[in-house]
DNA sequence: AACCGTAACGAAAACGTTTGCAATATAAAA
DNA sequence: TTTTATATTGCAAACGTTTTCGTTACGGTT
């Protein structure tokens, strides 16, 4: 038969002592007789006690758990994102619920809800391409929730970020294909309005001034999915130039693949005929062939660090001090493999 | 200033009726005057009343969550068996606690005690490599808390699981190799002990004697940790073999990337001089070149399967009526790719 | 003998729900 | 008019904790 959990009640009455006793006797309050505290350790050991969390937390008016907004779960970049957060959270005793948006807007708004409902004590959040209102976000700041935002963010809220360097990883990114020898250095850049794509193109613009390269408004194609398959008809065009490129930086380690292919289909040798470079640091991209040169992403230190912040922001909520609000930049780091590099380094 | 959450009472409060009355209203009670059951969701809605779920099921002795214990969170396979798990979950009103074991039995028992902790109501758990003792894991079953193991499976515990069909998929793929015209085929094989591993290397067996084709122990090669590393040494050694085989079929798409890696370093043409077949479909196996044949999993499909079954078995424990056992056998899917295509088909 | 300080513990309220039972009001039946 | 059935509602306990505020007992001081 089902054997129900052992509570505090049972442990108090199996001693005959009070619930409180031994509710005092396992937080360890000092006036407790130390008999009394080794008694009910010990007995609580034996009966295999474990402390309810729905009533600790119902209580403390709590939930020990942190809320995560996550575009896709399925991405080597974003699952790397949420072993980072598992970590810290569960070191700190906190408890991660997932939710994945898939970059659709309203059922961003639909789990940003949820997770309300749910009582998070924070939220750690990186919004859908598509979002631009973020109203839902601010009845958490109006209850007092804490929220981090990290990679996708925006200027609109006040809250903590944590992102990446995009337009320093971007410039490095250009600047490297040019010191490869490239000239005319073609960018496939991510979707108009979000912020990281606006900086990479930034970046990779002012490599290029740097160098007194002209920018072409020509070798600038857009995505909207970010995907292989746009990275595939990008590159058709560009090489249906009149001029086409000799080099090739894309927004993301999955256009460059989308890029890589079409290349391949055409008979274009990597680099030599063409450089390429992407941005994340996939795993695949290191096994492709040849391997892909690439921005690397930390996201699992993107992860860590969000988290940190959220938890002491948590923290300082609940002890009633103020919280003051950082963005934190963390570092790319360029990764040079075979399907750029054109001279021996 | 930070408000509080709207309750029950604040509710009753402002419309003069007791809490019990706001809660049947909110709950569709049918003894509750229209009017009334009217004017109480009007104004839930309109103070944005959120029920706390703490004091829900604290009240009802359960907590709506699901423990999922995963080896590990970034890799593809696993990380899609999480997207299906987390879809099911939020559909039926359960939210999803995830912990990772890193193919480490301590961490495994460490975790699967704090799930039990956490008070989850049912655990999902495909168990790591190491993990040979499943007593942390019986502690649930005494407590009448339903487990469902899925993808790594033991016949030592008495539950519900859901599995693919390893045998059959490995035969296949043998088969399909040998259909293109190899007739010495050698397995990179899993770890001894894991059931998968030993399933998959009957496939392979039986496939070759259904082919009049010897079981060369040579041909069969270990793997430990199951990574590129592993099928890289493997493969070498295959290679320096006085009659070196002519096909490698690897226990995984990880693996038998590593083995490609090697045969491109030593100029070996694939598939022609070798055929390579790996196991579990990642993407990634699918932008290499040549891209890889595989036998896909259907990993979402699990991790659905595996919950729909779970929950099943957690209402039905709440509902005090007998749960029986069973184990779902999902079908896996040869996909060819260049890697392993001589003919056309 | 009256008082006080302190150590050790218990009683009970509180967190926000749900729900069995009792209570009231209203309408129908006698 | 009284009785009875029915429709609404409220009371209060319960879920398992934490924590405030007492209470008790006891040794030591005046």
């Amino acid at each position: 038969m089902k054997q129900q959990p052992v509570t505090l009640k049972d442990i108090a009455a199996k001693l005959g002592v009070s619930v409180a006793t031994v509710s005092r006797a396992l937080r360890g309050y000092p006036d407790i007789r130390p008999e009394t505290k080794e008694a009910v350790l010990e007995l609580a050991e034996e009966m295999r006690y474990r402390p309810n969390p729905l009533a600790m937390n119902l209580r403390k008016n709590q939930s020990n758990i942190i809320g995560l907004m996550i575009p896709e779960v399925v991405h080597h970049f974003f699952s790397s994102i949420i072993e980072g957060v598992m970590e810290i959270a569960e070191e700190q005793g906190y408890t991660v619920m997932i939710c994945q948006s898939n970059e659709d807007f309203e059922r961003e708004r639909r789990d940003v809800g949820m997770l309300l409902s749910a009582r998070v004590d924070g939220l750690l959040i990186s919004h859908a391409n598509s979002t631009t209102d973020f109203a839902h976000l601010q009845e958490y700041l109006d209850l007092g929730i804490p929220i981090v935002m990290y990679d996708k963010v925006t200027d609109d809220l006040d809250v903590s970020k944590v992102v990446v360097d995009d337009y320093q990883g971007s410039f490095q990114a250009t600047e490297h294909l040019i010191v490869q020898g490239c000239t005319r250095i073609a960018h496939i850049r991510g979707p108009q309005g979000v912020k990281n794509a606006e900086e990479r193109l930034e970046g990779y613009k002012d490599a290029l001034l740097k160098h007194h390269l002209p920018v072409d408004e020509e070798l600038i194609k857009n995505t909207y999915r970010v995907d292989l398959a746009e990275g595939a008809t990008a590159t058709s065009e560009l090489l249906s130039l009149p001029h086409p490129p000799d080099g090739i930086y894309a927004v993301t380690d999955l256009v460059a693949l989308g890029v890589m292919q079409t290349l391949r289909e055409s008979g274009i040798s990597v680099p030599n005929q063409m450089a390429v470079i992407g941005f994340s640091n996939w795993f695949v991209s290191s096994v492709v062939d040849p391997p892909l040169s690439t921005v690397h992403q930390p996201g699992t230190e993107i992860g860590k660090t969000a988290t940190t912040m959220l938890i002491n922001e948590i923290r300082l909520g609940q002890a009633d001090q103020s919280v003051v609000h950082e963005t934190r930049v963390l570092n790319t780091r360029l990764v040079v493999r075979d399907s750029s590099k054109r001279k021996r380094g």
